[in-house]
This record gives structure tokens, C-alpha cells and sequence, in this order.
DNA sequence: ATAATTTGTGACATCGATTTCAGGTCAACC
DNA sequence: GGTTGACCTGAAATCGATGTCACAAATTAT
């Protein structure tokens, strides 16, 4: 184990002059400057970092929080992991499975200093003992909420959903059929907002199509293709939650012999990997660049100075399924 | 900051005691214990990991090393960070985007005791110089390597071809077409093992179908679908590298108007989320798991104790694609 | 020539924990 | 009564770095 203090007996010289020759800081004599970097060069020399938080209180270390790493998650986390490694920091990975004692243990990574932030992915914890932690560093959401402390790098799905529709309106669907995810969620409520507008605009009527609410996975997707076979008329369209539910509509109606999109159109939102490799018409959602924005929030508070984020679009993916 | 020292003074005893007290190693007194742990609670004490690190030279800190989180990627990461959790461990994420100076960052993160040991999912340096590390920490390599030092958590994918390959011979496919991954890797060489004895057990001639190295996309999926349609009579059946080649191929045979599996049929491997919404018969690679026997490993040699690995097979997930 | 800076260096305190060590009390045992 | 050993406690060293401070020498300014 190769110390300052080796290498400061070895150069002939105090560790405070090892420490300076090392760091570029202070005043050292270029001929102590250049024996020290030759002892610290020669002793395979490499500074230890718990020494190093545990002195300045930083640990250029964050958190990010996830319940899984299913796939928008490996996306986000894909983009937040560049974008901190850029900047030199590190990225320590908290897996919750929705278990709130395990957020709990992600909060309290960061009131005992492993960690300088933390970025919820998502989580299920009272917003209030989240915040709690914030004085103990900085804490970004992307889960989209509304608190004082806690900025969240959400997107407002009305523009992305809103392009959606209209795609699907000008491809001649008229029957367009709403499959919503968890009706507490923002989102879900600009999306209903969406839906509202774009009837207006286009004299539909919003009843002629119910919506539905809770939707998320392949098998929602799958269970809504056999519950419109039993009843009644399906829709010309359906403007999804995610790709996972477009995805399970998809592959049900292949199943079942139905075509797409003659016999029905699906949109799908994200474009994640797997919207390609089944030709899904998609909203392309920039997940890498906002984890790049969430980072460039976080990063600013640490440092306290003014990042600028990226402003983002959703646009248009279209394939083989409108 | 509420530290050790502010515990006990507050609570009138010296800092050691409060360490005896909170850690229940050594004798503390009943009543000062009591004392003890009502000002910590109190004064909402949550001990500093960083001098604990320092202290203690060990910090619970694993790193996990992969070019990017790409599904599989993503899949063993989960395992490997459950595993770890369960256990008190921590996982610190390195991206290395394939650049060896970011898998040298990650050895360095090592040496600096950043982390107690690393695992690699996929490298491109050279082995000894990832082996020079290992005096500073256990590394293990889920990339099927040979090397006294770094174990690897590889499984032998001659089992799980064979199973691919068996699968298509009962299914009454004869002319199997091989579409392998990088011929460098020991993988490939099982595979290609396992159709010379499979061809030998059923008196097939090995030469009735050319083999193609270095796929792994979906877009070379996609080529090879073409290639085929220009270059004579496509095969009866494809076993492909992994799920993301044969998702390409199914994918650009719907495109193409082909039928699956009438016009060719197409084995995947790997079992990846999105095999199932296309519903792609595939090899099951029970990678969760595996992850979990790379942290045992990794466990194992950092707390000097003997955990059992779990056995792990490949076996075969029938869909509609063969 | 003297004052004021700039440059260069090492001793020492500090970050926040653990752990060793030395010393003290008290009961039990021979 | 003296020895032994369990119990209890705090001072001080330690982990490995940084940074302040005091002091000295060299350089520049007045």
C-alpha cells in the first residue's frame, strides 16, 4: 500500500509537499516537483478516494434509484451513466423492486455520504420523506411531480401524445380508441387533456370510443385485442401508453390471424429497441438526453453553477402498424 | 453533521464508548449503552461511510463493468445488483462504450478503492492487463475467458445449441442454416462443435448449408434475410447467435411478405423480454441467475468463505417462430 | 536600504470512524 | 489476603488524504 507518506519518505520530502506536487496547488519547486512525480511514478502511486471524500465530504458519487431495469430504465440509466462518467463522476445503482424500505435505503446511502445525490428513476415513497432527505444533497425525480425541493425532469406527454393523434387522424383513422396507464399519474392527466383538445379541434366525439385505464404491459395489450372480439366493433386505432401494450396488441392479432393495421391501427409511445424489430409505429421519447438533463440538474446544485439543459422533442416514428 | 464526537458528548461519555455501543462489540455498560443510543436517535445519527471505508479499508462497493445496457446487459445487472443488495454490497456502474481506456478507468476505480472488486460483463482489453489488477481486488468476467486469476461465469453454449438444434431436427427441419457471433469468442467454437456432432449423430451433411460469423444485430437479421432471397434457396431453418439477430430476420420476413415458419423458421437464443412479444421460439439463458453465481464468486473471495453456485441449464422456449 | 511580496517547506490539525492499550473496579477463588 | 479474570472506560493511535499556519528564503517595490 503505497501512501502519500511512503512517497513523501521515499522523495525526501513532507507529505504536505506530495500532497501540493500532486494537485498542482500551492507553491513546490520544480526540482522536489519532479522527484516526487518520479517516486509517485516509480511506487505505482494511486491516491486512496474514501481518504479523499472522507476529507472534502465528496464522494463525486451519485444514486440512481429504479424498481427494475426493465428496458426505458436501462435506457434512462444508459444515458445518466455517459453523461455523469463525462463529468467524472460515478454512478452507484439502487434497486428498489417498488419496495419502499428499499427507497428508504437509497435515501439513507445519501444521509451517510455514499453518495453526493440520488435520481429517482421512479418510486412509490410519500413525497414528503423523500424530501426530507433533500438536506442531505440533491435529490432529481423523473417520475413527473410537483414539489418545491425536488425537480423532476418529466416531459409533458400532451405534445407527445398530441402528435400521436394527429398522425392517426391524418391516416384516416377516425375511431381511435385511448389505452391510458396508471389515471393517477400526471401524465395520464395531460394525455386525457390531449385526447379532449384534439376532439375539439376535429369535431369527434370523445364518447364514441371508451378508454381505458391501468394499462402497461404486453398482456394488457394482449387482453385488449380478445376483449374487443368479444364485444363488439374494434376500433380503427389505438393511441397506447407504452410500446409494451402495443406490443402485446401486435403480437395477440398476429395470433389471432387478424391484419395490421387493415383491421386495426396501433401507435405505440417511446420507441424503445424492440418497436423496430416489430415495425411499431411509435412516439420517439429522448430518454438519453433527458438523463443527460437530469444529471446537468444535479450537477448544478452540487457545483453550484448554471448548466443549461437540453430542450427535448417527441416526434414521430412511423412504421408498418398505421 | 452529527458525528460520533457530538454523540458523545451529548451524551457524556467518550467517543469510543459510542462506538462499543452502537457496534455491540465490547463491553459498554447497560445504562450508558441506553444513554447512548437515545442521544444517537436523538440527534439523528447516521454514521459517515466514508471514514468507515477508510477505517476499515473495505467499503461494500462492487463494480459492475459493461460497454452499454443493452437488454442482456440489463438483465444480468439486475441480477447482479439484487444479489449484491441482499447481501449489503452495492453496485457502481462503469460504461465503457467498448473503449479500453474506460475498462482501464474501472481497474483504476479499483486500485483507488472506489470499489472492493469488479465484474466484467464484456471487455476488449487485453487479459494480463486486466489481470495486473487482481492484487488489488477480485475481478470475474461473465466474457468466457481462461485465466487462472479472474474466474468466469460463462456457461457452455454447446448445451444450450445443441438443445436449438435438436429442437429443429424434431420439428422436421433438415437444411439448418448457422448464423454465429464473433469467431474469436470460445462461445462460437462450442456452437460450432455442437452441429459438427449433431450433423455426424443424424448423418447430415454439414456442407448443405454455409454457416455466417459475426452477426449479432438485428440489422444483420435483416441482411441476411435479403441475402438469401438474391443467393438461391433459403434454408429450411436459421439458429442464430442471440434473439436480436433472429428478431432481425423476423422482422424483415414480415416486411418481405415471407411466412415464419412456413417459408424458414427461425431459433433465437438468449430469451430476451422482447422475444415473446414476437413471439420467436428461442433458448432460455437463464442470465439472472448467473449473475447471481458471479456475485457468490465475488463474495466468496472477498469474506473468505465457500458459497455453493447454483447449477444453471439452457433449455428451450417454444414459440411460433419454428 | 528597507519594506512588502512571492515562493517554498514542513509540522500539525482535521475529516469521522475503529481499535488498541492501559488502567480501574469488583467479584470469585484458592 | 492475594491472585485471577471479567467488566468497564477513555486517551490516543490509526486509516490516507488536504489544508492551514508559521516560518524562512528569495524577489520585487518603494
Amino acid at each position: 500500500m503505497t501512501n502519500i507518506k511512503e512517497i513523501a519518505k521515499r522523495a525526501g520530502v513532507s507529505p504536505s509537499t506530495v500532497s501540493r506536487a500532486l494537485s498542482g496547488k500551492g507553491y513546490v519547486s520544480e526540482e522536489k516537483k519532479r522527484r516526487v512525480l518520479a517516486v509517485a511514478e516509480e511506487f505505482d502511486y494511486a491516491p486512496n478516494l474514501n481518504a479523499l471524500s472522507l476529507k472534502t465530504g465528496i464522494t463525486r458519487r451519485l444514486g440512481l434509484v429504479a424498481p427494475a431495469f426493465i428496458e426505458s430504465v436501462s435506457l434512462f440509466t444508459g444515458g445518466f451513466v455517459r453523461a455523469a462518467e463525462e463529468n467524472g463522476y460515478t454512478v452507484t445503482l439502487f434497486m428498489t423492486g417498488s419496495d419502499v424500505s428499499k427507497e428508504v435505503e437509497a435515501l439513507e446511502a445519501l444521509r451517510r455520504k455514499q453518495v453526493d445525490a440520488l435520481v429517482f428513476v421512479m418510486f412509490k415513497s410519500d413525497l414528503s420523506l423523500i424530501a426530507s432527505y433533500t438536506k442531505y444533497g440533491p435529490i432529481v425525480s423523473w417520475q413527473r411531480i410537483i414539489h418545491p425541493n425536488i425537480p423532476s425532469v418529466f416531459m409533458n406527454q400532451y405534445d407527445g401524445y398530441t402528435i400521436a393523434l394527429e398522425h392517426l387522424y391524418a391516416r384516416g383513422y377516425r375511431r381511435i380508441c385511448n389505452i391510458y396507464g396508471s389515471p393517477t399519474r400526471l401524465n395520464t392527466q395531460s394525455r386525457i387533456d390531449a385526447f379532449r383538445d384534439f376532439c375539439a379541434k376535429y369535431e369527434l366525439d370523445p364518447l364514441a370510443c371508451p378508454s381505458f385505464d391501468d394499462m402497461g404491459n404486453p398482456s394488457h395489450g394482449e387482453q385488449m385485442v380478445r376483449w374487443w372480439l368479444e364485444n363488439g366493433q374494434i376500433p380503427d386505432a389505438f393511441a397506447t401508453t407504452n410500446d409494451r401494450v402495443a406490443a402485446g396488441m401486435v403480437a395477440e392479432a398476429r395470433r389471432l390471424g387478424l391484419r395490421i393495421p387493415e383491421d386495426f391501427a396501433v401507435c405505440g409511445f417511446d420507441n424503445l429497441d424492440f418497436a423496430d424489430m416489430l415495425d411499431l409505429t411509435t412516439i420517439h421519447y429522448p430518454v438519453n438526453e433527458q438523463a443527460g438533463n437530469a444529471f446537468s440538474i444535479i450537477r448544478s446544485r452540487i457545483e453550484e453553477i448554471e448548466l443549461p439543459l437540453r430542450p427535448l422533442k417527441f416526434h414521430l416514428v412511423q412504421r408498418s402498424t398505421t
